[in-house]
DNA sequence: GATATAATTGAGACTGAATCTCATTCTCAA
DNA sequence: TTGAGAATGAGATTCAGTCTCAATTATATC
């Protein structure tokens, strides 16, 4: 069982940041939303819903979510972020259609292993990745 | 022998479109310029030789190149993009270091086939990708 | 509960990359 | 040489994201 506000609560407290109600609300937000949203879009679905949060202060608190571990942050080639809840999931990359915007998610342990080999060979240490595949799904091609 | 120009102006022609002063400029210098150039680089970089390009042009002539498959659009995170061109080199993937922002480069067969089969398993097909691996190199971890 | 202090917020200004507009200039085929 | 379409450049515009700063809020302590 996964606690995203708890974990949340733990590393601000290790920050002496306090959880406040916006903070709590993009949280709560990113963390039940399916698949990947946009920082845009996240401002007009509180606004619609009780809480109002300020584009800075969602901005602000998406970057202390994916610097602690709960949300990460993708390029799907749009020019702009979207951000993805990874607490409790295990890691994954995408497929992404450049006709109808689907993204497709898939993880292959042999690739991984092979990027810590090339990281390895150059005595580069990872800190995360990224890979991409665009191209035509299935519906599309 | 890889020729630039001629497969510029083999893709200008089957576009309906010329060859420019400001295109060939652009061509070259993003031709001989080694590694990954920025949009705003190419600017000062042109303007300090003898042939200014304006930076509307600039952009509208990176887009024809990569259209054209003569050069390639990257994102190696820095919120801008950059460009390296691959006619005539073999396909590769990045390593970015976070902290002295150095590129290397590398290429895995392995990986690619890899890539190759999950695609297949999801019937979609395949344009480009994209590997990126973001850490510390050997001289900054 | 009251208070002090440091953190937080929001409005709106700002930035920087990239795109768009449109009047002017250029290219090239006829 | 000329005309039509293509191309260019200056500057306006857009859009994501960041910054500023005055006003507000959370939490620890009294």
């Amino acid at each position: 069982m996964v606690r995203p506000v708890e974990t949340f609560l733990k590393y601000l407290d290790s920050k002496h940041l306090k959880l406040t109600r916006e903070r709590k609300a993009v949280l709560e937000e990113v963390f039940f939303h399916p698949g990947h949203l946009e920082a845009e879009e996240l401002t007009h679905t509180l606004r619609s819903k009780k809480s109002r949060v300020s584009r800075a202060t969602i901005y602000r608190t998406l970057e202390l979510l994916v610097d602690s571990g709960i949300v990460r942050k993708i390029d799907l080639g749009h020019g702009h972020s979207h951000y993805e809840h990874i607490l409790g999931h295990t890691h994954h990359d995408h497929l992404v259609c450049l006709k109808c915007g689907k993204v497709i998610e898939f993880t292959d342990k042999k690739i991984e292993r092979l990027q810590t080999n090339i990281c390895q060979k150059s005595r580069f240490q990872e800190i995360s990745h990224t890979v991409q595949i665009f191209g035509y799904c299935k519906d599309c091609r």
